[in-house]
DNA sequence: CCCAGTACTTTGCATTGCAAGGTAGCTTAA
DNA sequence: TTAAGCTACCTTGCAATGCAAAGTACTGGG
């Protein structure tokens, strides 16, 4: 009878997830650590533990690919960027995005007969 | 190597479903097949399978209620409704939904540096 | 009676976020 | 050079949950 918001705040953030790394990573080529970050900033949580599977599935699927790149303090960094595919992939995305958050306004929005 | 859009989509559906569903109990009372109808119109395909364990879990969670109802044609009906915690719960998600909304769009317009 | 239609339910599977723990490179300071 | 601490990447096991598919049951028409 627990009525968590947060368990169904990260159930949203699920359906999102690849979207905003994807669109994070156009930006910039960026290490895990950049995403962290950037997503934190937007509130949308995410943990190394989700990340990390993310990306290596990203690339494996042709969607990222990547370069180790030294650190000027610590060990080296994976940088990932977009690929062709994945370009094209994160527009279709776009769309995709864009239809949900029309259906969802249309279904909670919709008022009595 | 499977660039699957429908599989985000419905990864994206997922997070919304239970706000969805909600939603449209509010407007009306309504039955497995309303929902599935009015879901179905709004391009958020949704299947039984999906939605019957669904309302049962958001029932045991005491969100919704339903009463039995004799159908012109057919089997008799499971009508659902919210109950006084499930209005509150959704207008919690009306929040979460728009800090949803608001995280991605933040994270996926910021322009490069 | 059977058949078609409607409605509700259940089972098993696959996906996937996450907590937690592990490995390893690099820097700094004793 | 050794230890401590930080950063970075990776892995394992679990729990949640959407979905396909199959099952049960009630109703009305031919």
């Amino acid at each position: 009878m627990e009525m968590n918001t947060e368990k169904v705040r990260s159930q949203m953030r699920k359906g999102v997830l690849e979207y905003c790394i994807l669109s994070v990573i156009k930006n910039n080529d960026a290490y895990a650590s950049d995403i962290l970050d950037t997503l934190k900033e937007a509130k949308l949580i995410v943990v190394e533990g989700t990340l990390y599977p993310l990306l290596t599935r990203l690339k494996n699927e042709g969607l990222l690919h990547y370069r180790w790149e030294e650190s000027a303090s610590g060990p080296p960094r994976k940088y990932y960027g977009l690929t062709e595919i994945g370009q094209k992939f994160l527009n279709e995305l776009d769309t995709t995005w864009k239809e949900l958050v029309t259906a969802v306004e249309l279904t909670t929005s919709k008022k009595s007969k």
